[in-house]
RNA sequence: GGCGACGUACCCAAGUGGUUAAGGGAGAGGUCUGCAAAACCUUUAUUCGUCGGUUCGAAUCCGACCGUCGCCUCCA
């Protein structure tokens, strides 16, 4: 596949400006974004960084990229408090539910990806466990300490950061204002207060425990993700991903110990999507403020809150409410509307329309353009808009003599664009081309005779054929371009 | 205290120097319709937190102020 025209831009939070993307190997993009902890269930925040950076991916891949994404599970040694101490975040709810910490992984890991798979996220192509890098991350650390950039006292490790001369690059921060600026100081036997750990004692009671150069213990969080970025997509590669509220510590500590550890460049850009909020106010597990997914779907379809996330721009907050989720909600029925009338009708007229597919050549560059800027959704949903209202004029007046090549075009920028980049189409919209399967005959066959129930005025019978369709979740809409149906 | 972001209609939300300030939701009026739903048309910000400044020209740049939020401690 080769590459479209490529006029991306992207925002990269290293150099706080938008800067053209070209990748570092020709039509090939590593990505890696960090992933959740699994101790709990994922809430709207993770959803609407998962889904930010899925559309990223789709976009790159509509390009014709070749995209490795790398995204990781952490499942050890992100501790649960301050300055690096405190319980292990997996251990304390292993504890809390009376589990293995490998059974607590494993129940959030895939309780995760149920979430994200509802949500229409498309699965990164390589998911790494920290805990499944141990070897990699001791080599990665005694690399640090052979380079003079880590010390060891009393079987922790820590990462020295006045060896390294860029810390606080990416968050704008010098190590003399992060002096000043510290809080409570908890007794440590760190150096400097700022020093981070990359490795960390493990007591005799702690239930992950690895055996290292330095005794028994575990990884600090920041080096997974060094680690596994490295590996996985190379020591200098394309773009990373993550929170805004991750740029600072975890961030600036990763760039830290690979760019001291590797002595090249680490991610090129840097891609920062900001948080959700509720009536204002950062929705986060600290908080105790946040909706999980699993309770967001129960009141909101998965594609609603897609929909609704991609109507903000991510480096944008989103306040979550119920509210806006249903006003959203009612603007994507406007959507699957349209592209239901269009899937259903039947092209069997000659001409070609210049002047529709001149509309379309205006959405393609409208909808692409935005999403060339920055991965400006929002713009590009209200190209969409734009162009549906020129498909809903278009159907009425020419939908009889409709030419197959024009509608072929429409179709598959349709799905291109809202099923392949946007993912906001229900799966009984992805078969675009032609209506096959029984469940299409037979309601074919209903609708037809509710047609000719309807002619006859019979409209009690044909009242209850839709209203028992209704029931069972089937609408029934009468066109003045025929009857269509969606479920 | 330090670093940073934001403040656009009733609500959500684009727009970051130049013709009439996108789009969605909600409201109002109309067309269409057996009904329902949808669709279509019209309509709702002379104005972009406030006050100054730069400019021929600013929502957009600069400064001050007010307000909100994020990071500096775990969080997508």
């Amino acid at each position: 596949m080769s590459i479209k025209k490529n006029n991306l831009h992207i925002y990269n939070s290293l150099t706080r400006n938008k800067e053209k993307f070209i990748p570092l190997n020709p039509g090939v993009v590593g990505i890696y974004v960090c992933g959740p902890t699994v101790y709990g269930d994922s809430h709207l925040g993770h959803a609407k960084s998962y889904i930010s950076f899925d559309v990223v991916v789709r976009y790159l891949r509509f390009l014709g990229y070749k995209v490795r994404y790398v995204q990781n599970i952490t499942d050890v040694g992100h501790l649960q408090s301050d300055a690096d101490e405190g319980e292990d975040k997996i251990a304390e709810q292993a504890r809390l539910e009376q589990l293995e910490p490998m059974e607590v992984v494993e129940n959030y890991t895939r309780s995760y990806f149920e979430d994200m798979d509802i949500l229409n996220v498309s699965r990164p192509d390589i998911s790494p466990r920290a805990s499944g890098h141990i070897p990699e991350q001791i080599e990665m650390i005694e690399t640090l300490i052979k380079k003079g950039f880590a010390y060891e006292v009393a079987g922790n490790v820590y990462f020295a950061v006045e060896k390294f001369p860029g810390y606080g690059k990416l968050s704008g921060r010098s190590l003399n204002e992060m002096k000043e600026g510290h809080r409570v100081e908890v007794q440590s036997d760190k150096k400097n207060p700022s020093d981070f750990a990359l490795w960390k004692k493990a007591e005799p009671v702690h239930l992950m425990q690895w055996k290292s150069p330095w005794g028994k213990g575990y990884p600090g969080w920041h080096l997974e993700c060094s680690c596994m970025s490295g590996k996985y997509l190379g020591e200098t590669f394309d773009i990373h991903g993550g929170g805004m509220e991750n740029k600072f510590p975890h961030h600036e500590s990763e760039i830290a110990q690979s760019e001291a550890a590797n002595e090249k460049p680490f991610a090129r850009f840097w891609m920062h999507n900001n948080m959700v909020t509720v009536d204002g106010v950062k929705m986060g597990k600290s908080l105790g403020n946040f909706t999980t997914i699993k309770d967001a779907v129960k009141k909101h379809s998965p594609l609603a809150i897609r929909y609704f996330i991609l109507g903000s721009h991510y480096r944008s907050t989103l306040d979550f409410s119920s509210d806006a989720l249903a006003a959203a909600d009612k603007g994507l029925q406007k959507i699957h509307a349209v592209v239901s009338k269009v899937f259903n009708i039947q092209p069997t007229g000659k001409e070609i329309d210049h002047e529709f597919e001149n509309e379309i050549e205006v959405y393609k560059k409208q909808f692409q353009d935005a999403l060339d800027d920055d991965f400006n959704t929002p713009r590009a949903i209200a190209a969409t808009f734009d162009f549906i209202k020129k498909i809903n004029t278009w159907l009425s007046d020419k939908a009889d003599k409709v030419s197959y090549n024009t509608y072929e075009s429409l179709v598959s920028v349709l799905r291109d664009y809202l099923n392949g980049i946007l993912g906001i189409l229900p799966d009984t919209f992805k078969q675009a081309e032609v209506n096959v399967g029984k469940l299409d005959d037979v309601m074919q066959l209903l609708i037809d005779l509710r047609n000719q129930l309807r002619k006859e005025k019979n409209f009690a019978l044909s009242d209850e054929i839709r209203d028992r369709l209704s029931a069972i979740g089937i609408t029934i809409k009468d066109t003045p371009e025929g009857s269509v149906w969606e479920s």
